[in-house]
DNA sequence: CACAAAAGTTGATATGGATCATGGAAATGC
DNA sequence: GCATTTCCATGATCCATATCAACTTTTGTG
């Protein structure tokens, strides 16, 4: 198969290198924003082994709608996904935003379907996690186990506060908070917390914030004027973030 | 201490079944809502030794507020509770009703402090479980971490929900929804779906549906006047629940 | 029991943001 | 690279629900 006589040391070093970057979790520059920390390497085995990395997504791709059965969790790797519910008579709200090293489908855990629909919004790729097994391979690392408990309560914490913002913010706030949400998580991620591209669109997030399409459009542009933000397309530059954190509530 | 002489056997076993209905989780009548079955006996005891069972609370008290540092999570035994979060200019949101089984608190586990803060609606008990401790047990029983999951998962669940209704439900569907949830929630406990009781007040109905006190007001007054609901104060017994489901959405 | 305070009801009015309408700018597809 | 669709921006109008106001009922307390 491999045509060892063919390669250096030095070659195979790289191959190694190369190939752990793409199957080991050991090796992924997510490692600390998904898995716990203190695992030993047998531990590191037997996850790696349960783990199916990098499937890719183009934009629009469904990973999973609400009429699917339950198997797997997916950990987006790169790119972006939304997730949207649906109500009895077709309306959907779209429920999160996902980015790298972040848990998709913590919902469903207790059901025999997924509980939404989750949709890339651009080229991505993730991780998948069959929780059976994930379940199994859990008896044996307590760590693990805490870390699925930490992740989902701090999804939880953050949904309260979305309430928070359907219920009780004003169009402004709303938008206000949604940026300044944006920004925590790229700076999170080592990007930049001023400049960065919005990867949903302005209906995704109108919908997200339970506002219409023609409002988020007018506050972008009134923010602008006011010196808040400048925004092109996609493209979002953070002016006065100290204003913004004011305008949340 | 104990004038055992003077007690007849009957009456040690019958002292006995009481003394376990108070403190042991086995003899429990929210057991099976509360734990995962099939543990063993040493892990129920293991389990009873760190529960501190049965605090009573009466109506207005508050549990813990968001400023305490989390230490425990919190199982009702009798009543109901609310939660709240607080935006940083002091409005609030309800973020959830809890009745017996359910648990308080689980958006806290990530963090140092509570999340929220939890006030009885009625006089009520709960189970507190300090979560050093659970997570220490935990280790040793699988069983309980992925009841752990479980119910973390089915919160998340009902928060997902619960955005729909916030962000793109009408006043009639919210009151509606919210009605029905609370009829399910009854009956999953062997009371009546269609008579119960509105722990909560008007304004934590209205603030938890992101409606106004008199919106709900006037809704219950237009859904009685309809045949759906009949409403006396507190008291509320449901007349037509199939149209109350076709008005969810 | 009486009295004060809180909670709930109902009507009148106001308004924030939805909806409708139109035109332009990007993105997508053949 | 042109056509078609989707997305975005902005103005005009409207409506569901908030707000304001006045009153009644219930609850809690000395």
């Amino acid at each position: 198969m491999t045509q060892a006589t063919n390669v250096t040391p030095l070659f195979n070093d790289l191959a190694k290198i190369e190939h752990d970057r793409n199957v080991a979790c050991h090796a992924c520059s997510l490692y600390s924003l998904c898995l716990p920390l203190g695992l030993n390497n047998n531990d590191l085995v037997r996850l790696d082994s349960i783990i199916e990395r990098s499937q890719n997504h183009k934009r629009g791709h469904t990973l999973f709608t609400s009429e699917q059965p339950f198997k797997s969790l997916f950990i987006v790797r790169s790119g972006s996904f939304k997730t949207t519910i649906s109500s009895a008579d077709g309306r959907d709200q779209v429920t999160g935003f996902y980015f790298p090293g972040e848990f998709i489908a913590l919902d469903a855990i207790h059901q025999q379907n997924y509980q939404s629909s989750a949709k890339a919004l651009e080229s991505s790729s993730v991780c998948e996690l069959p929780f059976d097994n994930l379940e199994e391979i859990g008896k044996d690392m307590p760590q693990l186990q805490i870390q699925m408990l930490t992740r989902l309560s701090k999804e939880l914490a953050g949904d309260k506060s979305l309430m928070l913002l359907l219920g009780k913010k004003t169009a402004d706030e709303k938008l206000a908070t949604f940026l300044l949400s944006l920004s925590k998580r790229f700076q999170e991620r080592g990007f930049s917390a001023t400049d960065f591209q919005l990867s949903m669109s302005r209906s995704d997030i109108a919908n997200h914030l339970g506002l219409a399409v023609e409002t988020v459009s007018r506050l972008f542009s009134r923010f602008q004027e006011e010196g808040l933000i400048a925004v092109a397309g996609k493209a979002l530059s953070v002016q006065d973030i100290e204003k913004l954190k004011q305008l949340c509530g």
